[in-house]
DNA sequence: ATGCCTCTGGGGCAGAGA
């Protein structure tokens, strides 16, 4: 089967290309992030023509989550257990459901701003609440995988140039050490294989001409199992996905298991 | 051409993204 997620942003300004591309590469599961949509108006009708189920988490303007599957959608859960909030308010940043053979969580981690912004320290408790909520899931029958935006490089070499993220969020030692909660949880990542360039990148700013020139983080992740990482046969960052117009600053990271 | 930022809400332009 294939398990795929992506950070949209805007599912309605991306739906064109969202439809087109559920055409061609036929996921099974489609993990969403950055919906900038309600519940509500999510356009699920489009994707149920497709033949895909739908299970959508949005507050409106900003953030939204959502699964898609043409396997089968059960037990959703929206949010987290124990979620912590931002300035009062939970925001839409994880929804579970189980697609058939699997299990997953679609999450997009909080940006954090800047390392002493308060949305840093939400960052971190918010992925201590993921690691919490992914223990439970990672110690079920299924196989089971944490995917979406992180929010976090991994490793020095997931950013195009270091020098210019000194002191900056997404490569700090305290969020890459929240991602070691996940590993203590029994989940280990699944890197995608390098395409075109040395390392996968799946996200490139708009400005500056950051994708031709290949300016780039790697930041959308996949964190599973040893069973479901055990069934993985192929990984890869679909990159054709950022060219053109109308394309989201994400590209798709695609999973193939034999399950 | 992989091409100079884009999205939303609201009806300006500010906030967020990373």
């Amino acid at each position: 089967m294939r398990v795929a997620a992506w950070n949209v942003n805007s599912i309605t300004a991306r739906l064109p290309r969202v439809l087109a591309w559920l055409e061609s590469a036929r996921p099974d599961v489609l993990c969403l992030q950055e919906l900038k949509s309600t519940t509500d108006t999510f356009p699920a009708e489009d994707v149920r023509a497709l033949g895909y189920e739908v299970a959508a988490y949005g507050t409106g303007r900003w953030n939204g989550v959502a699964i898609l599957s043409r396997v089968g959608l059960d037990d959703v859960a929206r949010g987290l257990p124990d979620e912590p909030d931002y300035e009062g308010a939970r925001e839409a940043r994880a929804i579970t459901a189980t697609c058939g053979p699997v299990r997953v969580c679609s999450v997009y981690v909080p940006n954090g701003r800047e390392v002493d912004h308060a949305h840093y320290a939400y960052k971190l408790r918010w992925l201590g609440a993921l690691a919490e909520s992914a223990a439970g899931d990672a110690a079920g029958r299924l196989p089971y995988a944490v995917l979406g935006d992180f929010n976090i490089a991994p490793t020095d070499a997931d950013v195009w140039d270091l020098a210019a993220f000194e002191g900056a969020t997404h490569v700090s030692a305290r969020e890459r050490a929240a991602l070691d909660l996940l590993r203590e949880a029994g989940l280990s990542e699944v890197v995608p294989r390098a395409l075109k360039y040395d390392v996968p990148f799946t996200y490139w700013d708009y400005r500056q001409l950051a994708f031709p020139k290949n300016n780039g983080m790697r930041i959308d992740l996949v964190f599973g199992t040893p069973v479901f990482a055990a069934a993985v046969t192929d990984a890869y960052v679909d990159r054709d996905e950022r060219k053109g117009k109308g394309a989201s600053d994400h590209a798709p990271v695609v999973v193939d298991l034999e399950i």
